[in-house]
DNA sequence: GTAATGCTTGACCTTAACGTAAGTTTAATC
DNA sequence: GATTAAACTTACGTTAAGGTCAAGCATTAC
């Protein structure tokens, strides 16, 4: 009952690449960019479920154009039950700072979006006029 | 009452530096890159108001992540009256993708901010038992 | 035993978007 | 005419986020 036989809860290097559509250097980069953890059995990686949860948020992060340090700052956030009581405060308050820069981030992303859809409006109809088909 | 008298039509560098807060430096670049085009009197360059609306529309689209090298081609739709048909078609659909990939970033930017709100409200209450005043 | 995998570490290489420094021209001012 | 300030060119430097070898273990496959 609190057992998911399904999920493996860890595993190798070559499996995370499949599973996430990274290469291995890229694993090793994060990994010495402390963005990722994985125990070493011998000299072998091992990544556990927590490793690749915070893969997750990683490539996720990406997508929004944040530097890997600015990621590595906010998975902390997911860390937060174990942070030091001075820490924790300082976590939250930088989490707080990213969120208003995505929020107006995301204000703009729309304004630019209606931007480009006036513009290909415009681009449309010159199409239509040139009797291009569109 | 066709003329603005209070907008200057063309200006030197160091103007543009400031109306726009950038380096000479990265005017130079630009136009290294056939961002902008200015005109030259003698060795300097004189910056018109297309340099001008262009240059805007490079930093506006900088702040979303686009590669100068998008941008470079996301300009030519403002140049639209100007191209060969054949390749208003292909700008058109350039732009056409880009709105895609823009509309669904603005999804998972979204999403995103739910998510950090969510972990923001978490890290809050952590404070709060915690006896920390936030 | 040896060959083939899969993983490891190190080291240097690459691209984008400028920064920076050094030396040169040009225009304006004293 | 000399100085100074602003622009210019050329060219090497920098940072981020990996790519790309090279060389070396360790395990399994025969």
């Amino acid at each position: 009952m609190q057992n998911r036989p399904l999920e493996k809860e860890t595993t190798n290097i070559s499996e995370i690449c499949k599973k996430f559509n990274v290469t291995p250097r890229t694993l090793r980069f994060y990994e010495s960019k402390e963005l990722l953890f994985p125990i070493r059995i011998g000299q072998k990686r091992i990544f556990t479920r927590r490793d690749q949860a915070r893969l997750k948020l990683i490539l996720q992060g990406k997508r929004f154009g944040f530097s890997l340090e600015d990621i590595r700052q906010l998975l902390n956030l997911y860390d937060i039950g174990d942070q030091q009581t001075t820490q924790l405060a300082k976590t939250y308050e930088l989490a707080a700072q990213r969120l208003e820069i995505m929020e107006s981030q995301r204000d703009e992303l729309t304004l630019a979006i209606d931007d480009l859809k006036h513009m290909l409006k415009i681009g449309k109809q010159q199409l239509i006029v040139k009797g291009i088909p569109v």
